[in-house]
DNA sequence: TTAGATGCAAAGGGTTTGCAACGTC
DNA sequence: GACGTTGCAAACCCTTTGCATCTAA
């Protein structure tokens, strides 16, 4: 899981991985910095974002986007699932339905109400798969 | 699926629809933007971006990001499903494993490498669905 | 000692919005 | 004719980055 290992744990590291351990609210960055700040008042919004993405390539802690902070238009508006190639950044659908399946599954769990299901993968497709080979 | 009506068809409407429909390279909107210029080289991308925001609430077409454009980030690096309430914006975790049935059907049907599986489910938590009930 | 981390502030980049003119129904 | 839509440009807002200073190992 760790892909890239932290050489220094510094106090903000470490007050910013503390906030984050310590909530299941899946917060922004912001209300990691407004937190941290009740300890290291003067923490920078620099010093949080760029150790949020530190942590989350060494595995720490993941981050919740569609692989980048803009968005991607399909004009297929059914639900299916999506492949995102990590090295070409193309998008593929993929043909299977598991979708009315999974949301029975999470409504029976928690008791919400699930209007949508979104499944997406992440990894290297065929093309790219097979240039590494040539490489 | 459409939640609300288009009202009117526009040529810069319909354009960027066609666009749309007419790939699956699951664009952003900087590239329906040149393409539609294709046709129309006056539009504006203030144009496609309301286009775009009013395709999707009318269902026509979907929207590829996590809510919004901005992250959240998880204490928990490990893969576990996502409850993302669309009415007081609260993240769950949901405590199921699908994940790993998922990826290997996923490389199954596809010859893809998944490394990443995400599962993400949108809707209405229990807090809400009770507070609309008092409503 | 020194490579990596921080604070600060400015820059970046995708997206939204105010407004007057325009076009669809 | 009325009201939604467009073009344009400025504003927004989250995120990144340059630089001098500091600090963990």
């Amino acid at each position: 899981m760790a892909n890239k290992s932290l050489t220094r744990m510094t106090r903000q590291r470490m007050a910013i991985l503390n906030v984050l351990r310590s909530t299941t609210s899946h917060p922004t960055a912001d209300w990691v910095y407004a937190h941290v700040r009740g300890t290291l008042p003067k923490i920078s919004l620099g010093t949080v974002y760029r150790n949020l993405n530190l942590l989350r390539d060494a595995g720490e802690i993941q981050e919740l986007t569609y692989g980048s902070n803009f968005s991607r238009f399909d004009g297929n508006p059914t639900e299916h699932p999506h492949f995102h190639c990590t090295s070409c950044q193309r998008v593929y659908d993929l043909d299977f339905d598991a979708e009315t399946e999974l949301a029975q599954r999470a409504e029976k769990i928690s008791g919400f109400k699930v209007e949508r299901t979104r499944l997406e993968f992440e990894g290297v497709c065929a093309d790219c798969l097979n240039s590494k080979k040539r490489e």
